[in-house]
DNA sequence: GTGAATATCCGAACCGGTTCGGACGTCAAG
DNA sequence: CTTGACGTCCGAACCGGTTCGGATATTCAC
């Protein structure tokens, strides 16, 4: 019932009778131990619970066993948002057999994220990073890179530098959900986008306006009369909505709205209930990152869906090597497929 | 550009013209350092953008600046709630200033939550820990307890041992809640509630029946022709909608359903919409935890909200007074309030 | 039987802080 | 002038691991 002082690597020493450093060796699987010896050892601190202090651990050089995410969003959309959490759940999943321990900071503003990237570093909190929703020309990369800070981007692969990073193709599902809607018959299509500067955004624009253009889908008025509506807006549901409202009451409103996220696409749905517009009668919707909340409201939401957990069980993977000193190249996650749900159907005539 | 060798207090030291131990009592504030020389090793700290390692900081037997969270949820529940993600930004929000970092692990299971817990007293890994979700006689009270491992359970503080707990009460919400119901004229009231081990949910359902019985609320069809419906789910969306589906078909089905978490309310909602029941003229609909999910759906949700986040950051602030060796007592959050919107109406006559 | 190669183990230094006891100088009280 | 109380600063030990060079014992080739 004690608190009783921490046995250390010395009392199980002691135990074994051998000096620390040749029990230091056995318990780390270092050669030059006897297969007796090592046995002894490593029954003594079984026996004793023995468990390495990780401050002393970390403090003679080698590793903190620690690897750090940093989030940097305004703690309203965080906590809507899905993504992060089983982003999280996916990273620990990874981390768990090797008794690395995830280290979280949630940070608003550029010179905030570079605060705590300087501070970890200084401290030596980290063996490495996770960086996420990267930026165009984002600071962080140069700032890990100049640290010499191992690190793993969430996303890319343009932009990170000499960075790795754990990406999923940004275009694919792009075309793939326009061409989807293009089948049906939907000639004008809008996309309610999320933070323009977020560096995969940039990338699904541009290829939404491309495939658009190549597809010959049709301007919304407003647009300059000319080219495929793109709306910004911050993954809010409040955003959301608002955005949704701006294109319905349009003169040639679209008939297929696609939107950045899940809590954006939700909100567009309730919308289109309050103005008692069909779904997917008069519009169809789609959303970018299924959750369980796609399938939860009515009629379920068709999304574009990917297993989050496992993107960031890669991105675990990748950093892990990265500290252990690897060369890891950038490495592609499985592609998101398109989920069709009640949401989508035929155009209207 | 060079990664550097980091500046340690040994070089800030030599700087100042100072001993190691100089120098450290001077940056920790103590006393006993004559006013001038403190100044000018704080200043060749400050232009040296020297940091104290944690690693070595915490071998000395003090501190290591980290907190852990241990959340025993599965994936799929954790990245649907919007209340862990608030939470762990309300906490951090009260960390930041003190530069105390957040440990987090995500678990599964009994075993698992006590493995965790163990390895990180034995790597003194962090200095105290939050406690989430307690089950009643939860075993994780009596470990923290007997490994003298600072602890605050969000939520109690019913079976919290001697361990502080953040709570918020639970029972005057469902009696507010029973109250605002039996004000409009419902009389059969369901409620599907959260997991039956966990503590809170007992302490709610108990409260629920009481006060039920004190109304003379009806008791429902199938419920042994007496007391009140409750249901259990695990605060999935899909065990939401089936329970929905369960209390709607019933002959005498309930004219009000009051919900354990958003996620669920969200999915009932969508289940009432599948059916064609009218919400709120033939079934009003009430949500545990507000969260922007309850405002985007349609019609908009009436729950009972507080703020999660300054929740969070009381349980931080009294971890933190507990790490210091304070003797704080149990401290209540401010209550939840009834946030009425579109879901709840007059009862059908 | 001898020398060298090899396997095994140990002592001691080191990582970068904190802390404690003591040395030194100054000043006021006796 | 002596003594004692302070205020200030330093040396050295300590926290609990890892690592490196060297000592000792064992084995092997010749």
């Amino acid at each position: 019932m004690s608190p009783a002082r921490r046995t250390t690597i010395d009392d199980i020493a002691r135990a074994a009778g051998v000096s620390k450093a040749t029990a230091s060796a056995a318990l780390n699987g270092r050669s030059g131990v006897a297969a007796a010896t090592r046995a002894r050892v490593l029954n003594a601190a079984e026996s004793a619970g023995w468990q390495p202090s990780s401050a002393a651990r970390a403090l003679s050089g080698t590793r903190t066993d620690t690897l750090g995410l940093l989030l940097d969003r305004p703690a309203r959309t965080l906590g809507a948002e899905p993504f992060y959490m089983q982003l999280i759940s996916g990273i620990e999943a990874a981390l768990a057999d090797r008794g690395t321990g995830l280290l979280l900071q949630v940070v608003e503003g550029e010179d905030a994220e570079q605060r705590t990237l300087r501070a970890w570093w200084a401290a030596r909190r980290v063996d490495g990073v996770f960086l996420c929703d990267l930026r165009e020309d984002d600071s962080r990369i140069a700032l890990v890179e100049s640290l010499d800070l191992p690190a793993v981007v969430v996303g890319g692969p343009e932009g990170t530098g000499g960075v790795t990073a754990a990406w999923s193709d940004n275009t694919a599902p792009v075309r793939e959900c326009l061409d989807y809607l293009y089948s049906l018959g939907h000639r004008r299509i809008a996309y309610v986008a999320g933070l323009p500067e977020l560096a995969h955004t940039a990338t699904r624009v541009a290829e939404f306006r491309r495939r658009s253009a190549e597809l010959g889908l049709d301007g919304l008025e407003g647009d300059a009369a000319e080219g495929p509506a793109v709306l910004h807006a911050d993954y809010s549901g409040e955003e959301g909505a608002r955005a949704t409202r701006a294109l319905l009451i349009r003169r040639a409103a679209p008939t297929a709205i696609v939107y950045d996220n899940d809590v954006m696409a939700v909100a567009g749905a309730a919308v289109t209930q309050e103005m008692r517009v069909p779904v997917p009668g008069r519009v169809s919707l789609v959303a970018w990152d299924d959750s369980t909340l796609c399938g939860l409201v009515h009629p379920p939401l068709t999304a574009l869906g990917r297993d989050v957990a496992a993107y960031g069980g890669l991105a675990a993977r990748l950093l892990l090597d990265r500290v252990d000193g690897a060369d890891v190249g950038d490495v592609e996650a499985a592609p998101m497929r398109l989920i069709v749900r009640g949401s989508t159907g035929p155009a209207p005539e």
